[in-house]
DNA sequence: GACTATAGCGGACTACGGTCCGCTTGTGTC
DNA sequence: GACACAAGCGGACCGTAGTCCGCTATAGTC
């Protein structure tokens, strides 16, 4: 329970504070679930006013995505700096069937997560900085992959879609598909889509 | 304004309310802009109770949907009964096209509308009955053109992905696509899923 | 240790979506 | 036309996300 100090100096206060918000989170997420305690739950819990709450959190979305802001870093990290073929090192084609199955991996394990923070965000899933990010990650990689055609950029977030908390959870939830399944369908659709310019 | 009696006998002042209820959000989206407007400001605007509003629509998000609710099922109807190449007697790969241009010509339009319905959603797009019905229709279509194999299923999902409200308005807006250009992008998209299986 | 500027705090307050329930009005029956 | 009854109505009410601003605690300075 950290979740970055991010600034260059934390009053002890501050710090104290969110800490102690982190963890009355995780503590009310455990007990009730998510999407079952309001905002005020959360500042009763942690014995801080709600002031406090978005003073640091910014809204109810962020909050909840503070939760996981650990594993989605080492996540992004691994992906510029990790060990190949999900790092560099490797073929393109071979590094981005490695983000697939490593997003997917993570969005199993914190999709309830994401798809609460997103129901309580302002902005949506493609106006997040994360996107940005794996948007940037996945082009580079298919430019590498198929080289630059008119449609490479389209491409881009047709592979992504099929990534994101909704269509994930659909799948998995909804129609019972098993992670390996869905693994499966992702890699079938990059194949053709790896294969479309060759 | 009048958006399907659906039930078999509907009373007096019923219609007249939702006919009001209809007329006066239609006003304040125009005048105020989506999104702009409270269910508080419909009420008065058409000078109903909330309770009328609430019994009438549900919720928010039935409301705006009803805004389009026309058209849109005109679209789903030219798709089953239509002209070809929208609706049956074109080979399956041509249909699909169709479909795609159909759709995404149906988003340009009142993308405004879908999105700020899916905020206001209880459900996610996934799990709404329109998007059982695409994906009923692109899976057959599919299944038609390169037969049945352990990832179809999946592909429906993925080319039905980029055509949601979300990464539509995306690409248009945030991207600044051209409704050419996310078209091309989805054709890319559909010929790569198409000739996946071949 | 006293002083001060300010980052940080807290909780009353607002706006909004949605519910509830007693009252009204339309409709079908005689 | 009178009656009964149910469908429909309306607005007070509730819970929740998010704001605002006067007050407090902290961290540097001397």
């Amino acid at each position: 329970m950290s979740a970055a100090p991010t600034q260059e100096r934390e009053r002890a206060d501050a710090r104290r504070n969110r800490e102690r918000i982190l963890c009355a989170t995780a503590r009310l997420v455990e007990r009730v679930g998510i999407d079952c305690f309001s905002m005020d739950d959360v500042a009763a819990e942690a014995g801080v006013g709600k002031g406090t709450l978005y003073r640091r959190f910014g809204d109810k979305s962020s909050l909840i995505r503070a939760l996981i802001s650990e594993p989605e870093q080492a996540f992004q990290e691994s992906l510029i700096r990790g060990e190949a073929p999900l790092g560099p090192g490797a073929a393109p084609a071979e590094r981005l069937h490695a983000f697939g199955d490593g997003l997917l991996a993570f969005l199993d394990r914190h999709v309830i997560y994401m798809q609460s923070a997103e129901r309580f965000g302002a902005v949506d899933r493609y106006r997040h900085p994360v996107y940005a990010f794996y948007r940037t990650h996945v082009a580079l990689l298919l430019r590498q992959a198929i080289g630059d055609a008119a449609s490479t950029d389209y491409l881009v977030d047709a592979l992504l879609g099929p990534l994101g908390p909704e269509p994930f959870a659909y799948q998995r939830d909804a129609r019972g598909m098993s992670l390996d399944e869905i693994r499966a369908g992702w890699h079938t659709l990059c194949d053709a889509v790896l294969a479309s310019s060759r």
